[in-house]
DNA sequence: AAAATGGCTTGATAAATATCAAGCATCAAT
DNA sequence: ATTGATGCTTGATATTTATCAAGCCATTTT
């Protein structure tokens, strides 16, 4: 794996501060591999063979059952994913695809693993990491049930926003049928409820947004850091 | 803090394999407490001062927004709670209250997370423990988004099963209007879906309930490990 | 350039779910 | 025993959301 790589790798939260043999003993058995869009790279209920890492483009993490599809949640570069089934040696609760041409690292479960039962930094790290994801799940189960589509959308937009340090004018990171479908609702519903912010001076156009009447938005939108705020 | 306490406690899986003088740390700041039913533990965006562990009755987890409340999981000895926020120093994400008369232990979230840094073995429980919580969360999640009201309901009755040991009886152990609220739907909406389970064999009278038509009803629920087995 | 593809939107309709209101049952307190 | 409180159920209705079908638009393929 060249070099680059593994640098990029040894900047992430969780293998930042372990001992340089233990981050080479995971790099070790790691590769990189370059997929086209729509590639599926993991299937649920597989066994976590392999921690990925995301290093460019994007890839999508979707649930199924009894023939509905739903996204989980979309990974951007530079982060992990199936963390939480490497650690337990357990199998894959979603599977993964590409969205658009990425760059993925494969590391093996069982390197993952055998390093964190010996480095402590390195399991402090997980912990760590592990703790954020889940309460980032707890949050997205609170903003299911505890709003309708169209305050979903409103909160989307609002934290894409604070993403974008609080531009007036933003792009969609994701298709809408893809984004419908993370916020829990139909193609054509987010279509309406796009409509239905109107009002609330949001407009969109194709990928472009832009948030006209902040305050209005917030209004509707009542964003909280117990649920928006993805460092809280 | 009594003896018969400890030793409960001691036999949890994130204690269980930690050395003696590092449990003994983290139970010297604790406490013992007994609520009447219907006490507010924790009220969400508060600090995790404490790590609970409920030791006999039962606490709700529940979240609230914008003037609405939703049951996000309920809480059965012997086991912790808010374990997340109590590692990483965070806000509470979910209130809690006990549903009944509860015996409820509190432990200091400063002396955990300073056994934590130095127990090795400690840490790894820990781990293990959050990537079990943050699974069972995706799981509630893909339940949630890939189904009906009625097909959670089943689902959630042959899990309910299972954890009885498969008994064609069983006792509902929480109210239907919470269990209605965990599900996701009001409480009419419940008990219409109950009705809409008879001709699938299920009949529910006051908390009995009576599954005489296990293959109908599986049918019906399709459950998969990947959602409703806890331990996979 | 023409055709085809795929995603997006819109309208019409259907289904799912929530709300509101009333009545009933259970259980606890008086 | 009576009252009151609370949760459950039922019916009527409203709202939300999904589905189906068609057309539009942009992009890619031929």
């Amino acid at each position: 794996m060249p070099d680059s790589y593994k640098s990029d790798i040894r900047s992430l939260p969780i293998f930042q501060h372990m001992a340089d043999d233990n981050f080479d003993a995971i790099m070790r058995g790691g590769y990189v591999q370059n997929f086209p869009p729509q590639v599926e790279l993991i299937t649920e209920g597989e066994t976590a063979d392999f921690m990925h890492v995301v290093i460019s483009g994007s890839v999508e993490l979707f649930a199924t059952w009894n023939g509905r599809e739903t996204t989980m949640s979309v990974v951007r570069p530079i982060s992990t994913f199936i963390l939480a089934a490497t650690i337990k040696d357990a199998h894959y609760l979603m599977s993964a695809r590409t969205l658009e041409k990425s760059r993925v690292i494969l590391l093996p479960s069982s390197d993952v693993r055998a390093v964190f039962d010996r480095d402590h930094d390195f399991a402090r790290a997980v912990v760590t990491e592990l703790a954020q994801c889940y309460r980032a799940v707890v949050k997205n189960s609170k903003d299911l049930k505890l709003r309708t589509s169209l305050e979903r959308l409103a909160n989307y937009l609002l934290r894409l926003q604070r993403r974008m340090n609080g531009a007036e004018k933003m792009e969609l990171t994701i298709e809408k049928r893809k984004l419908a479908s993370q916020l829990g609702m139909t193609p054509e519903n987010l279509s309406r409820a796009i409509k239905a912010l109107r009002p609330y001076g949001v407009t969109i156009e194709g990928t472009s947004v832009q948030i006209t009447k902040q305050d209005d938005l917030v209004q509707l939108a009542k964003p909280t850091p117990l649920i928006d705020d993805p460092t809280f």
